[in-house]
DNA sequence: TGCCAGGCCGAAA
DNA sequence: TTTCGGCATGGC
């Protein structure tokens, strides 16, 4: 990976990035593809941009951005090819690989992690882009970048300040008690994120069933996507069916430490052979 | 129109 | 311990 900086961008060259896997295979939903190719979104509170160059690809904004926010945001420094050459050899997962090629697991901010995952349950993913978009432009503040205007996420506090009917027009459903509950406890100090971090994966799950509408499947979105961690492995219905292509079943074990990107491969497979 | 969606909760078996 | 109905809403 070689970084070359530019005025108001910088470009990554010697990488599998692959923009559309990444923000398009259900691990967050504040990014969309543009009319020019680009990927838009807001994260850290930023707006930024991300498009193909020909040599690999750009971020918008600073050196100082890419190297403090981006880099990690994209999770640039670990050689997925690499360690996707240890998974199981069946076709199935290795369609799942192939499909899947250049897919990064982001690290999302804890709060917008466990409350999209939270709106996620029994939800379409583009639902689920409609109510958080909604959530922000409501509830977060407004920002700018190339004339466009975004919106940040709203924070624990602002939402925990909220009713359950200022929160109805997100047309969220039963959502809505679950979202304001997780809130209260996130503002109030009562659930802490660097808590979270200190402890380890099945602990720290132990503790996220502790919110109200937060069970197995959101618990482990969250440590995957919310907390970067690349063990934790959401198993839901999907799976199971999907465990069928697969002979000897799917499990954590089957793919060792990363298992969560695994299932990540395979879920957004699965999703596009409509599995299930 | 009916089925389904990155489920969870509480009750019943 | 597993199973099951109910829950809000809207995409397809």
């Amino acid at each position: 990976m070689h970084i070359i900086e530019h005025k108001d961008h910088v470009e990554i060259v010697g990488t599998d990035m692959s923009l559309e896997h990444t923000f398009e295979c259900g691990q967050c939903f504040r990014f969309f593809r543009q009319p020019d190719g680009a990927y838009a979104g807001v994260a850290f509170d930023r707006p930024v941009r991300l498009w193909y160059t020909p040599d690999g690809f750009a971020v918008s904004g600073s050196r100082e951005d890419f190297d403090n926010i981006w880099k990690k945001y994209l999770d640039l420094e670990l050689d997925y090819a690499a360690l996707s050459a240890d998974f199981p050899r069946d076709d199935f997962t290795q369609s799942a690989i192939a499909y899947g090629r250049g897919l990064r697991i982001l690290s999302q901010q804890p709060w917008e992690a466990l409350c999209s995952f939270i709106i996620s349950q029994c939800n379409n993913i583009v639902r689920i882009q409609g109510i958080v978009r909604t959530l922000c432009r409501l509830f977060g503040e407004e920002t700018e970048l190339m004339g466009e205007i975004f919106y940040t996420f709203p924070t624990a506090e602002r939402i925990a300040s909220l009713s359950l009917d200022e929160l109805a027009p997100l047309r969220a459903g039963y959502r809505d008690a679950y979202i304001l509950s997780a809130a209260r406890r996130v503002a109030s100090g009562e659930f802490c994120f660097s808590a979270l971090e200190r402890l380890d994966t099945p602990a720290a799950r132990r503790e996220l069933l502790s919110l109200e509408g937060v069970g197995s499947k959101v618990a482990d979105c969250f440590l995957l996507f919310g907390m970067h961690r690349l063990d934790a492995f959401p198993i839901d219905t999907w799976m199971k069916k999907a465990a069928a292509y697969y002979p000897g079943g799917l499990s954590a074990e089957s793919f060792g430490k990363y298992a969560g990107i695994a299932q990540q491969y395979i879920f957004y497979y699965a999703k596009s052979q409509k599995i299930g």
